[in-house]
DNA sequence: TCTGGGGTCCTAGGACCC
DNA sequence: TCTGGGGTCCTAGGACCC
């Protein structure tokens, strides 16, 4: 039996939960930036009406316009947007026992079997509609829903499905079974799910503009030597046939644990001295080591980078460096202690930096943990501090205990800025919205 | 003045071993 | 004057995703 999949993806993810508080917006242009108020990173059907608005379009350089429109401008609140993600996940898991939550707002669902069990009278294309429906009914952010044979065509259907009136593409539909090869032609290469600028390049190379183009494609030889094995699965995909399959998260939770771990900022201003990038960089290991722990992990690598403004017109200095540990670890204070060697490797003085970040990986379970015979691994003692400052941390918020090499926040005045920030409306009980009855 | 952050997978090539 | 071949493992870098 062939198999089915749907992707079902939020519309404008990020200015919908925006939205959603916030009735007075409804019929407004929303748009949210990224981190520091840098970039647009997702903009409302409205807004996106304008023909200046842009995703990844610097906030400072279209600042006016976005004012003369009308447009509400919002920073990125992912505290609301996983909150609401965790909503939608939830409702879409009801629809078919096996689903893949693919990013924060995307997730497949396999219908394979689904319909013929009897209890649906619905075909697939229907059973989408009932999907969009619910979601936009119970959840309140609107979605599309394409569905397919394979998941690439899945996601080709699902951007064909943002662009129709419905919202719901079904490439599986015998009624319009005869369009798939029309549909397709009107799918660019670069908009194929895997295929990014360069790969896109290659195949026009070939003359092979559209997703039809690359379906048809003969020479397929070719195109595992120009594009690698993905891009011959990619085609493979387009013809039908299976090569990337639902991948499950475990199932006792929605996430799938890490295999590397970052946490990174652009500062807020210019960075020059040596002990203020170590305060940074503690206080990003800090985070980073506490999603290690929230996983059940261990990391024998750590990773820091260091890196100027590519923007600017200065001299530009980027450098890492890596170090690892002979037992396995997930203990804040070993990591911060790491990373400062490895700073002074680094560090170079009248730099003008603009980031700092740090990576951790060769994770590990901690139920795995193999000893070294040189080096004392974490004790039980330094993991109940662990766990215990966790405890505090998620009960107090705002990380209220740390390590000391962390600084004060009075000493953190390179940190971002997030000026347009909402409300937590569904995580913190001070910031809950209020409904007054007239 | 102001341009994000966090991931995954694949491949080539070096190191090392016999 | 002569200087192998094949296998495995690891890592850096590239490309892509949201």
């Amino acid at each position: 039996m062939p198999k089915i999949f749907a992707l079902i993806d939020a519309n404008s993810f990020y200015a919908s939960c925006e939205k959603l508080f916030r009735p007075d917006l409804q019929k407004k242009p929303v748009v949210v930036l990224s981190n520091n108020d840098g970039c647009i990173v997702s903009a409302c059907k409205l807004a996106k009406q304008i023909p200046q608005v842009k995703n990844f379009l610097p906030y400072y350089q279209i600042r006016d316009c976005l004012k003369e429109n009308g447009v509400e401008v919002f920073s990125s609140n992912y505290a609301l947007y996983a909150d609401i993600s965790k909503r939608l996940m939830n409702s879409l898991a009801k629809f078919s026992p096996e689903m893949e939550i693919y990013s924060i707002d995307e997730a497949f669902l396999d219908l394979s079997g689904i319909l013929s069990n009897g209890s649906f009278e619905y075909d697939y294309f229907e059973y989408g509609i009932k999907i969009k429906n619910t979601i936009e009914k119970n959840i309140g952010i609107p979605v599309s829903v394409g569905i397919a044979t394979t998941k690439v065509l899945a996601k080709a259907a699902n951007r064909l499905a943002k662009k129709n009136t419905v919202g719901v593409m079904d490439f599986t539909n015998n009624e319009c079974r005869c369009d798939v090869d029309q549909m397709l032609t009107k799918i660019d290469v670069s908009d194929l799910w895997g295929i990014g600028h360069r790969q896109s390049q290659k195949l026009r190379e070939l003359a092979i503009h559209n997703a039809r183009d690359f379906r048809d494609y003969q020479n397929i030889n070719l195109i595992q030597k120009k594009l690698t094995k993905v891009g011959r699965q990619i085609q493979d995909e387009l013809r039908g046939n299976v090569c990337f399959t639902l991948e499950k998260s475990p199932a006792d939770s929605s996430f799938v644990p890490r295999k590397s771990i970052t946490s990174s900022r652009t500062f807020g201003r210019p960075v020059f001295s040596k002990d203020e990038l170590n305060v940074a960089i503690a206080n990003y290991i800090s985070t980073a080591a506490e999603k290690l722990r929230k996983q059940k992990s261990l990391c024998r690598y750590l990773t820091i980078y260091v890196r100027t403004n590519p923007f600017k017109g200065i001299e530009q200095y980027y450098n890492f460096n890596s170090t690892s540990f002979l037992s396995a670890t997930n203990d804040t204070r070993k990591m911060i202690f790491a990373a400062s060697k490895l700073l002074d490797k680094i560090y170079r003085s009248g730099i003008e930096y603009k980031k700092c970040g740090v990576i951790l990986s060769d994770i590990s379970s901690e139920n795995t943990l193999q000893l070294s015979l040189f080096e004392e691994g974490d004790t039980i003692k330094d993991r109940l501090l662990m766990k215990n400052m966790d405890k505090i941390n998620t009960r107090n918020g705002e990380r209220i205990l740390k390590v000391a090499a962390c600084g004060t926040t009075d000493l953190c005045t390179w940190k971002m800025q997030q000026q347009l920030k909402s409300p937590a409306y569904t995580t913190r009980f001070s910031e809950l919205p209020i409904i007054k009855l007239c």
